[in-house]
DNA sequence: GCCAACGTTGGC
DNA sequence: GCCAACGTTGGC
């Protein structure tokens, strides 16, 4: 059992758009280290913190969590598709995805917050120049966060 | 819109 | 293998 954070322009996918549909593949994926993280370390069950990004409030905006194991992300082959890649092939595919579920929505953890808690700072979302849009929570950093999003906004 | 930071590409 | 150029991310 693992914890993630997983990065969404709200105008993308929200954390609406997730509780309102059973599950979400997790297209469009382009690095390397984060599709290394779906396909050789997520497992069914793993917990997601569903992070806002590029959007007037980025921050922490709901829990959800893996239910599929890795497996080739379809848009890679769709030439119409934003996230077409020439260099893939469904014999050769490149680019992997998960299956993600809603939990709940939450109040909005903003990145301020987060940043305001010394115990997370070595939290690679805080990192200066950090864009990688899947990363590693530790279990303690899980439960930290979970405490925070019962308390009401400061 | 700005800009710092980072990842990828491609010439050599 | 190096590294400059370029493209993208993402907070502000």
């Amino acid at each position: 059992m693992a914890y993630w954070l997983m990065k969404s322009e709200p105008d993308e996918v929200s954390i609406d758009d997730v509780m309102a549909t059973s599950s979400i593949p997790w297209f469009g994926v382009r690095n390397y280290q984060a599709r290394n993280f779906m396909r050789d370390a997520m497992q069914i069950g793993d917990g997601v913190l569903f992070y806002h990004s590029s959007c007037p409030a980025p921050g922490i905006a709901g829990l959800a969590e893996v239910v599929s194991t890795a497996y080739p992300d379809h848009t890679q082959f769709d030439s119409s598709s934003h996230y077409f890649d020439p260099k893939a092939t469904p014999e050769n595919p490149r680019w992997m995805m998960v299956d993600v579920k809603g939990v709940r929505k939450t109040r909005l953890l903003s990145l301020a917050e987060l940043r305001a808690v010394p115990s997370l700072s070595s939290m690679r979302v805080l990192q200066k120049g950090s864009r990688l849009s899947i990363t590693p929570v530790t279990a303690d950093e899980w439960q930290q966060i979970l405490q925070l999003l019962d308390q009401p906004s400061p």
